[in-house]
DNA sequence: CAAAAAGATGCAAGTTAATGCAAATAATAC
DNA sequence: GTATTATTTGCATTAACTTGCATCTTTTTG
């Protein structure tokens, strides 16, 4: 096995868990640990991934508190909202979840497109409140702070007892194989109903989001019917995700 | 499980909750207490959390007073807040509705006072999302803009299920004889649910919106427990409310 | 093609880090 | 005040790491 081979090998195991040991890897690649240590600290140097005692993490380019992006909107993130726009008819019924893209589309609806707009988010519920023709339904339940969104029992029931034309997501981790996925048991059981409701979903964010995984899984892949992602997206997961029918938006990257 | 995975699960579990004991860190993490504790030291030297005796709280470096970065257009409505807070105790499941009084009442809630705080306003939800005792919930439903609060059977549907100790509104309008007010059908019919799940219902607000009416009735005087308003209030509706048995209680005018 | 150079790998030895236990001390509750 | 709980400290054990070196492979170069 070459050595670029086995880092390659070592940041997918990375991507798919989260976190690895050196044991873990000396064993699943069958070399020394010493070789695996080397390697950790070379990916390390590259800031490929976190470099940590006993092994390694993946990086954590995004920030984990909500509140800090809160404060520090990324405009770049616009990119994603024209596809997305166009998808909107008037008199739809839509979900525009939490997260930074999705306010993005929230404070960018035309002022002109009467929609009706459900979201368990309060900072959307606000951010609509201006809007002439969008009538808001906010989802109730027990706040989420680190996801800055309703969840539980009410919540899902709630959800039930609508349909929606399109359900607008942010990307938290995306693989082929493992599905959309998010960190949380709680926001997982609260975006698996919603997007059972849904005639059709849409998750937007940019390309690292994919052929990631987080601990819990909402929906198996097959599930989501659009994906919405920049340039920077591999070869490999552009292909495997349009092998399951998904249709793919790559926006450019500014 | 790695030592740097270990301090992510720890932060994790502070942000979630606000708090933290290092007991219940050792328990749910499976490792000593004295591993916990030195994780907590680690974690504080490199000031990710405030470590205390007994566990650790969540650092507040970017807004010591997390209300205070919030506009305060009208203070002088701050001086009901007094005999509101004196009324709550700690574990205890309250309502604060949505208004300007209201929400000074949310901004101004003691950070070491765990409680229950349901509101149908988002705006009141996103002042405490960063309140570290606080276990928010959002009552669900149409967002109804006049107001800015949620309306509608899902919302009523959704108190039914929840008992309060107390609920704090403002007084859009109160008459001995005509009861307790607003200007909206759909605005009274949730108040209304509201109340009725209540052990205490306190309004507060300024004297004039006392001996005055709307369209619709929320509830009959008597129901309401306990009026906080200012001096200006007449010798005769004094009487008039006090003797239906309603507490009241008179702030100065600064 | 052969020899040299560079790189990769594994092993051994020594070093550092992490963890749990026990005893002593500090903080909090009653 | 005392009792209880949390914390600190030192120590022993284990796991992880680093370093140097020998071996093997690949690449370079004449």
């Amino acid at each position: 096995m070459l050595l670029a081979e086995r880092h390659q090998l070592i940041l997918e195991q990375l991507n798919l868990h989260g976190r690895i040991t050196s044991v873990e890897l000396a064993k699943s690649l069958a070399v020394s640990e010493d070789t695996i240590r080397r390697d950790l600290n070379k990916l390390g140097e590259l800031k490929l991934l976190h470099r940590v005692h006993g092994g390694a993490l993946v990086m954590q380019e995004d920030s984990p508190d909500y509140f800090d992006r809160l404060n520090t909107p990324d405009p770049s993130k616009k990119r994603f909202l024209e596809p997305a726009l166009t998808m909107l008819e008037a008199g739809q019924t839509i979900v525009i979840d939490s997260g930074e893209t999705c306010r993005y589309l929230a404070q960018n609806l035309p002022a002109n497109l009467p929609l009706t707009v459900v979201t368990g988010c309060p900072l959307i519920v606000q951010d609509l409140m201006q809007h002439p023709q969008i009538q808001v339904i906010q989802i109730g339940g027990k706040m989420f702070k680190p996801a800055m969104r309703t969840v539980g029992h009410s919540a899902i029931e709630m959800l039930k007892q609508i349909r929606f034309d399109i359900v607008f997501m942010g990307i938290c981790a995306f693989h082929a194989k493992h599905g959309f996925c998010v960190n949380y048991l709680e926001e997982a059981e609260v975006l698996r109903a919603t997007i059972e409701q849904a005639d059709r979903t849409v998750l937007m964010g940019p390309h690292d989001k994919l052929d990631k995984t987080k601990t819990y899984q909402i929906v198996p892949a097959h599930k989501i019917n659009h994906v919405i992602t920049d340039e920077g997206i591999r070869q490999d997961v552009q292909t495997s995700i349009q092998k399951l029918g998904i249709e793919l938006t790559i926006v450019p990257n500014n």
